[in-house]
Formats: structure tokens, C-alpha cells, sequence
DNA sequence: GGAATTCGTTGGGCTGCCCAACGATATGCG
DNA sequence: CGCATATCGTTGGGCAGCCCAACGAATTCC
């Protein structure tokens, strides 16, 4: 698929896993831009949807579904707890957990930024017609889908 | 395009920035597990193949080629160096110049580089077939495409 | 009840990306 | 020619993402 008589450089910029990524890069630039607008970072974002949706949750349970390692949680929550987003608080049932769960401001900040990033993937895949984008997501799920459980 | 009555988490993960962003990811890791078998990261890689394709080359020049920035290419270029790829040479013509030029040893490098470099990307892609994967890069070029010039 | 495991936390590291400053050198313009 | 301006390589920061190791506290397994 990739001519191999292009110079190094071409040949490499030819390379789809090249070229993902730079539309990759895109388009975390431009939600990021986009979730700056909330004071919220790509990952912060993540956590604070996954906590919303899975209710009182423990760190580690974040954690393995966002594959985040534990000690960059650590400092993601600390974060988000103090913007007043999530609160940590003991588990009674089992006292090594920290239950982590979404403030109302949290959830109204989420609401917000669910429209930050909608319009920001929009602006990423403008130039495509409807059809085109189910096209691609059809194909990019299958490419990513064989490759891990999400 | 995507829904928006899904729960927070999952919203995100059906936005197509989080799609392309875990493919690319997935490509990431691919490429670079290939290239460590030539003890290069994705970058060296890069930074070689750029020296290779523009021959004696400033390392500004390669910085504004690949878009590295000036600390992290003197870095770089430090490394290849220490591995015998590239040669630094002050330039006659321009005294504040570094002549950055490919080794013998560099060019061998590359070519088997090369190669490591496709297989990671047909693992990559070998679920689709060659008429998706065409259009895959059709749609992905597009997309980015208006966004910068390669 | 003692061993193994999990939890949150703290401690490292490396890479990629961005910005600021510096001496040395080259270039522009008067 | 002389001086301002710009570029080049280098060094110095910082921040985010990703990975690994260790620790005390708490829990679970047998």
C-alpha cells in the first residue's frame, strides 16, 4: 500500500500509524482547546465523566477503565476535588477505598463540556459529509476493536 | 452524528477524537516496539530519515522540517550521533551552522528501519482490506489535510 | 490466624511539546 | 564601514502522559 521507492522521510509520513497520528494530534488540540474553555485537561475530562457515570467509585476501579496509572489519578482527583467537581470519601464497607463521587457542579460542568467537545469533533471532521464520518468510524472501530476491550 | 443521551464516559469514547486518538495510540506502540529491534524511538527514526532525505541538513532546518523544537533535537542528534547514524560538522559557508549528515551505518539502519516500520503498519491495518485501508487514508487525509501542510 | 492481595499514596523515570534565554555568527540597512 | 536585527545551537525551565517500584493500611483467602 505504501510505496517503498519514496525517500525516508516520504516513506514514513506515508505510513497510515504517521497519519493517525497526526489527525490524532488535531484533534486532541482542538478539544483540549476546546475543554480549556471549562478548566478542564482531556484526562481530567475522562475521570470526571467516568466517576459520573459509575456513581460512588473507587480510585483503582477509575483507574483500570480509564487506564490511567494510579499515581497520575492520584493528582487528577486531587484536582478535580479541588475545583469542587468529585469529593473523596471513606468507604465504610471497605475502609482502604476512597469512594469518589460527582459534585452537582461537576455534573453541570460535564453538561457543558459534552457540547465543548461535540462541536470541537465536528470542527476536527468538517470537511467530511455525514456519510463519510460513519465511514471512518466504521473503519477506525475496526481497526482499534480487535486490539483491547474498551 | 454521535448521541447524546449516552452516559458521560461512554459519550466520550464515541466521540471520533477518542477513536482515532486509542488508534493511534495502538499504532504508536506498534511502530515503536518494531523500531526497538533497531534501538531507535519513533523520533530518532524520524530525525534519520529527514537527515538521510535532505542530506547535509542544519539541525534548524530539521527542527522546522519535523516540527521538533531546538532542545529536544540537539537531544536527538546527541543520541543518533552516540550510535554512529549521523555525523555533526560545523558548516563553512554558515559557522553557526551544524552540518547534520547520514552515516553508512545510518543508511543501513534506515533500510532495515523501514521495513520494521511497514510490517508494524500492516499489523496495524490487517484487519481491513486493501481497498478499506485506501479509503481509510483517503478520509484520514482529508481530515487533516486542511489543518496543516505537510 | 497467617499469607497473599488490594487500595491509596509517594517516589522515581522517559518522552513529547512549549517557551525563554544565552553567546556566537550572519545579515540587513544606513 | 557600523550597528541593529535575526538566526543557529545550546542550555534552562515547565507540564502532561505513560510506565514501574515501594510502602503502610486494610481486606480477603485458606
Amino acid at each position: 500500500m505504501t510505496q517503498p521507492g519514496l525517500p525516508p522521510l516520504q516513506h514514513i509520513q506515508s505510513l497510515p500509524s504517521w497519519l493517525v497520528g497526526r489527525v490524532a494530534a488535531k484533534g486532541r488540540g482542538l478539544v483540549a482547546e476546546a475543554l480549556a474553555e471549562e478548566g478542564l485537561k482531556l484526562m481530567q475530562h475522562a475521570v470526571l465523566a467516568a466517576t459520573a457515570e459509575y456513581g460512588p467509585v473507587a480510585q483503582a476501579e477509575l483507574g483500570r477503565r480509564l487506564e490511567v496509572d494510579p499515581k497520575d489519578m492520584v493528582m487528577l482527583l486531587n484536582h478535580l476535588q479541588g475545583m469542587g467537581l468529585v469529593t473523596r470519601s471513606p468507604d465504610p464497607s471497605d475502609r482502604r477505598k476512597n469512594a469518589v463521587t460527582v459534585t452537582a457542579e461537576g455534573l453541570e460542568v460535564l453538561a457543558r463540556c459534552a457540547v465543548l467537545a461535540e462541536r470541537a469533533n465536528e470542527e476536527l471532521l468538517g470537511v467530511l459529509g455525514e456519510e463519510e464520518k460513519a465511514q471512518l468510524m466504521r473503519l477506525l472501530g475496526r481497526v482499534y476493536g480487535p486490539g483491547a476491550a474498551g
